[in-house]
DNA sequence: GCATCTATTGCAAGTTACTTGCAACAAGGC
DNA sequence: GCCTTGTTGCAAGTAACTTGCAATAGATGC
């Protein structure tokens, strides 16, 4: 994978920024930088960094895809419906572990993913 | 909401199948009764029932979305990567309780989606 | 620095999943 | 039955994402 000028900022966003990226806000950063760059190269850089295995999609139902850095522990997030910032949470944090689901199955789990939503404590206010 | 032909086949599928269906499968089924059902019926039935909260959409990733009924205990899925078949998980399967998210982010949650994926044990042979 | 090779890009067109406007239709209350 | 109004089929429209292709620009070797 070439580090083309646009890849770099990709890239470089998502590892720094450290949460969950929508297309369009990278895109708007890498135009910030680069404005001739197309929707398009946003995608296809995005897919290579995901074929490679440094950035994850992350689903938030209703509010799209997401792509975050991988290099980064293992974790999920909750978002706040009102104001839309997320939160990380460990699987400790949720009671959860793959080993007490293969107990409950039978099932040899190669993957999960938790996405929860409610209100952030300063939004309850 | 009416019952209409069309509605009492996607509801009834929906409850005595009790497992995600696709929006396909759903038309499929259909279309066997009512051959000139079109697709966007099925999308506006399915729409219908789930304002209505009789059913509830679950998101496969890579698998799409497909529409599950509402009326069953409270539950999550592992999906076997090769057979396709589900199994049910519930919060204590998981280890799960909203309740100790609540301790360890102040978040007040009001959902939360688990989707598992993995092999299930007749695949594993 | 310069030539060369080939991954990457911009653009426009193409997919796919899903939605919508509208005139014809059919539930279901009376 | 009859009427009201929710529902349907169809065709066209979106939104999100992908792809073909000719032009461009990183990387590599000199
Ligand atoms: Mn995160
Ligand atoms: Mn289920
Ligand atoms: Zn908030
Ligand atoms: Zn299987």
């Amino acid at each position: 994978m070439r580090n083309t000028r646009a890849a770099v900022l990709v890239g470089d966003l998502l590892r720094t920024y450290a949460k969950p990226l929508s297309i369009q806000e990278l895109h708007e950063h890498v135009r910030a930088h680069l404005p001739s760059t197309a929707y398009s190269t946003v995608y296809r850089i995005v897919g290579r960094l995901e074929a490679a295995g440094r950035v994850h999609r992350v689903d938030w139902r209703e509010r799209g895809s997401r792509y975050e850095w991988s290099g980064l522990p293992h974790h999920h997030h909750i978002v706040c419906s009102l104001c839309g910032r997320s939160v990380d949470l460990d699987d400790a944090d949720l009671g959860f572990s793959e080993e007490r689901v293969r107990a409950a199955t039978g099932f040899l789990v190669d993957h999960h993913s938790i996405e929860l939503e409610g209100i952030c404590p300063s939004c309850q206010r």
